[in-house]
DNA sequence: GCAAAAGTGTTTCCTCTACACCCATGG
DNA sequence: CCATGGGTGTAGAGGAAACACTTTTGC
């Protein structure tokens, strides 16, 4: 096969900024590099992409990997391309960012990779310009959860609606009035009630929800307002 | 320098959408491609990133060899990976899109390049992905513009309230009342209204008006709601 | 004087917000 | 029986949408 001549080829890796909601607060999880440079920091799982894969492709099988989850919820979110990004050698970055059900993945895996969930909070310092990836995708998921369901990606099967009010509540860093959430959430129509209750958090108990999976899927790019006065929270 | 080794390294290149207004309708830059692959079919503008330059530096070199304009709105976005998008040699494309005042750009250049503006419903079949580049370009312009200040960077500077209404309903190829349309623009003080009219589309003449430039850099990230029922238009 | 486009106000409706009490249960 | 968290309704304000006529002026 014909080449194109005279120009240079670079590395090009994808890094996965990885979400998860405890029910408390967003962690992140991070992996502590096994290999030089900078072996021992903290920093986005990440990898090269590979001759024979597409890079949506590297960025699906880097998170599994990781997680053992497929079929996750993960969009791209930007190419990092500085020139010295990478001190050993020049690196262009692809980075995509996942949501995930924290219950889900596999721990064994996490170990093998020294892998830890971090609260947005307590977050250490990260290699290269992962900071940077991190902020852009917290501002990301900040802006599309306001007017997207997606945070539900975040969630198990069944949640009830305090879990679902804090998972909101946790990513604004603020607090909603139950009422008025509970009303404007149950209007978009995607939720099912069920007729069991979580016991776990509360004497009376919680009911629990399901998505509607057929209007989930058909109304996920929908332009709803999940959340009142936006501009006060949101970048870009 | 160290290297990572046992790695493959690609050709990354970048790919503009470059969209100007006339005042009628929506227009893209392309150019006809001087070389093969694909020789004299329609393209987008493009080049590959150099060893000395970052991604974002190439994207406004590659803007300003076509256009000769600098300090042009542009932003990134996505970066196309699919195995076999460039039919010679594996290549990543990151795409880029920019606003642009029609009346500004250097015809010069565009002469050399063969390029031409193409208004959106009468666009060439292009090379590769680019069609699907320009698909996703259009979309997140009409979801961005839906909420952001950001179609002026296509007008001149001094512009009157018809044509920003033709530059809206351009966008999303619908009209919109003008009482209701004037109101909501004005209601966002990001107008200094002058005090001479544009006499050439219409008899009584039309008030030019400014953005104001302190008010239109600190409110460019705001988020306003600038077209009725979004949800009707916008794709993700 | 008339055609063509610019400009301007009001009413209605609906959505958003603020706000407080009762319920169910486990201990 | 009481402490804890879950669940519900309403009234008021503000924003969005629908709607039609007057103004200017070049021809």
């Amino acid at each position: 096969m014909l080449k194109y001549s005279g120009q240079t080829r670079v590395l090009v890796a994808v890094d996965c900024i990885i979400f998860g909601f405890d029910g408390e607060s967003y962690k992140l999880l991070l992996i502590q590099r096994g290999f030089a440079p900078e072996k021992k920091k903290w920093s986005l799982m990440g990898g090269f992409v590979q001759p024979e894969e597409s890079v949506d492709e590297a960025a699906n099988r880097i998170l599994k990997e990781l997680t053992g989850l497929e079929n996750v919820y993960m969009e791209q979110l930007h190419t990092f391309g500085a020139l010295a990004r990478d001190p050993v050698e020049r690196t262009i970055a692809v980075a995509y960012f996942a949501l995930i059900d924290i219950q889900k993945y596999e721990k064994q895996l996490s170990k093998e990779y020294h892998a830890e969930w971090f609260p947005f909070k307590d977050m250490p310092d990260l290699i290269f310009d992962h900071g940077q990836m991190v902020e852009m995708a917290k501002n990301r998921l900040r802006y599309k959860a306001s007017l997207h369901p997606i945070l539900f990606e975040l969630l198990p099967e069944k949640f009830t609606l305090p879990q679902l009010q804090a998972l909101y509540e946790g990513l604004y860093d603020t607090t909603f009035d139950k009422r008025n959430f509970n009303r404007k959430l149950l209007s978009t129509g995607l939720f099912l009630k069920q007729q069991d209750k979580d016991k776990d958090s509360s004497k009376k108990g919680a009911f629990f929800y399901k998505l509607d999976q057929s209007k989930y899927l058909t109304n996920f790019e929908a332009f709803l307002k999940f959340i009142p006065n936006p501009e006060k929270f949101l970048i870009t």
